[in-house]
RNA sequence: GUGGUUGUAGCAUAAUUGGUUAAUGCCCUUGACUGUGAAUCAAGAAGAUGCGCGUUCAAAUCGCGUCAAUCACUCCA
């Protein structure tokens, strides 16, 4: 028996999982610089707890969740989102008493028992980011501009930014009555119907061209928006103009969450095929007071790790130089094996990533894994080295040889190592 | 979940259209080149028809099933 992965799980492993730790650390960094922290979670939760955040209606709930009965027979879920579950433990653990807004970021995976393909998982990854507590305009730009930027930081240029509001829970309501009436003077067929019953936004998202077609004419949700939530929306628009980044407004934009409300937004990207949603969030009013917490509102969002890992591929920016091994040594002899350990472990403090050649290769196949590993200076130390005193630093992208005495090697090798562009 | 396409060594391709030992390149090891990489040449090692059943004298090749990947839809990160 030959064991293979589970269905539709992506795994990481040398040498793309370099990318993948590149692309995390990468999104990630905007997010520490605006002053999130980390919520470490489970990856499990209470059933109930998905079924009233997500929401009963959604897919993600209905049929998409990982649940099972643990061994104390309690309803399990495995997280098919990260905004609930973050929230939960603020709830739990008092974390919005202090100043707010209170910021957290999280990483990991999470699950949805969907058909898979590329770019779309049943176990995929993600970065997110909650700030609960403050309504104000320009948080919700801030948290737009962290992900943008993070994007950008990856070198992705091919990709947009949409955003929209859902407004408040009257101007919804209001839209959807009208929506509805106007669905339902369509001659649709059953499987779109049933669509259109369980969420009429649903139709906004149809791919099909006479759907399209048919509505352009439907009423649009803006049109319905509150004075109030009208005002916060051009707020937040004139907020994303100062920061410089370009947005599209997409009044037919769908989330398949049910906690969104007023702005709302979607990083879609251009090379991905059908997959092509890289990142989204928004605002979510009523969240915090439906799974037990005080009535305040919050925002967020979610990057998608996978995806875009495959849109770095797509567009050729994946940049993994920073794994680069400093120097390899070469030790040549017993004596020279224990004073390359102790070399090692006196120069990786200062942040420098430094290698053994093991199992006394010859020095040419050393040689030969450095140069195909990727490895920037090597040193061979042997009997030679140890009584003369005198090593060699070699360079290998241009083969230059450097002197250095040995009694001076270590502070030699970290002026030189330190000196390059990493 | 619905429909389509594709599965050959670690990777990438080939195999007379059903024909006998499944090939080549890369990768790996060694040498030419006593302790200094990439090129070239030589030698060597290891390794595959996703899995199962069927048709046939004979299956990588045809059929069915299954597993997986992939594409579109549904949906979403």
């Amino acid at each position: 028996m030959r064991y293979q992965a589970p269905k539709g799980v992506s795994e990481y492993f040398p040498p793309r999982s370099q990318s993948f730790e590149w692309i995390r650390e990468t999104l990630l960094t905007p997010i520490r610089q605006a002053g999130y922290q980390l919520l470490e979670l489970p990856i499990f939760e209470d059933t109930e707890l998905f079924a009233r955040g997500v929401g009963a209606s959604t897919d993600v709930v209905n049929k998409e969740m990982y649940t099972f009965e643990d061994r104390g027979g309690r309803s399990i879920t495995l997280r098919p989102e990260g905004t609930v579950g973050a929230l939960r433990s603020v709830i739990e653990h008092g974390l919005d008493r202090g100043s707010l807004p209170a910021k957290f970021f999280y990483s990991g995976q999470f699950f949805r028992a969907e058909r898979p393909q590329a770019g779309r998982y049943r176990q995929f990854y993600s970065v997110g980011i909650e700030a609960i507590g403050s309504d104000d305009p320009a948080l919700d730009a801030e948290v737009i501009a962290i992900a943008y930027s993070g994007f950008r930081a990856l070198g992705l240029k091919a990709f947009h930014l949409e955003i929209t509001s859902l407004g408040d829970k009257a101007s919804r309501a209001a839209h959807r009555i009208d929506l509805v009436k106007f669905i339902s003077a369509l001659d649709l067929d059953k499987s779109t119907i049933d669509r259109a019953e369980i969420n009429p936004l649903r139709l906004f998202d149809d791919k099909r061209a006479e759907i399209k077609e048919l509505m352009l004419q439907a009423p649009i949700l803006l049109d319905y928006l509150s004075p109030e939530s009208l005002a916060n929306f051009e707020q937040v628009q004139g907020f994303l103009n100062t920061l410089e980044i370009p947005f599209r407004i997409n009044p037919r934009m769908v989330r398949g969450l049910d906690y969104y409300t007023g702005t709302t937004f979607e990083f879609v990207h251009e090379m991905l095929g059908a997959q092509s949603g890289i990142g989204g969030g928004g605002r979510y009013d009523g969240l915090m007071e439906e799974i037990g917490g005080r009535d305040i509102t919050g925002i967020g969002f979610g990057l998608g790790i996978d995806r875009a890992l495959l849109a770095a591929e797509a567009e050729g920016v994946v940049d993994t130089s920073v794994f680069l091994t400093d120097l390899l040594v070469i030790p040549m002899g017993g004596d020279a094996k224990s004073f390359a350990m102790r070399l090692a472990r006196d120069l990786r403090p200062y942040n420098l990533t430094v290698e053994i050649s093991f199992g006394d290769r010859s020095v040419k196949s050393a040689m030969k894994a450095a140069d195909k590993g990727g490895v920037k200076y090597v040193i061979v130390i042997g009997d030679a080295e140890l009584s003369s005193g005198l090593v060699e630093i070699k360079q290998m992208s241009t083969g230059t040889l450097t002197s250095s005495t040995l009694t001076s090697l270590v502070e030699t090798l970290i002026e030189t190592l330190s000196a390059t562009i990493r």
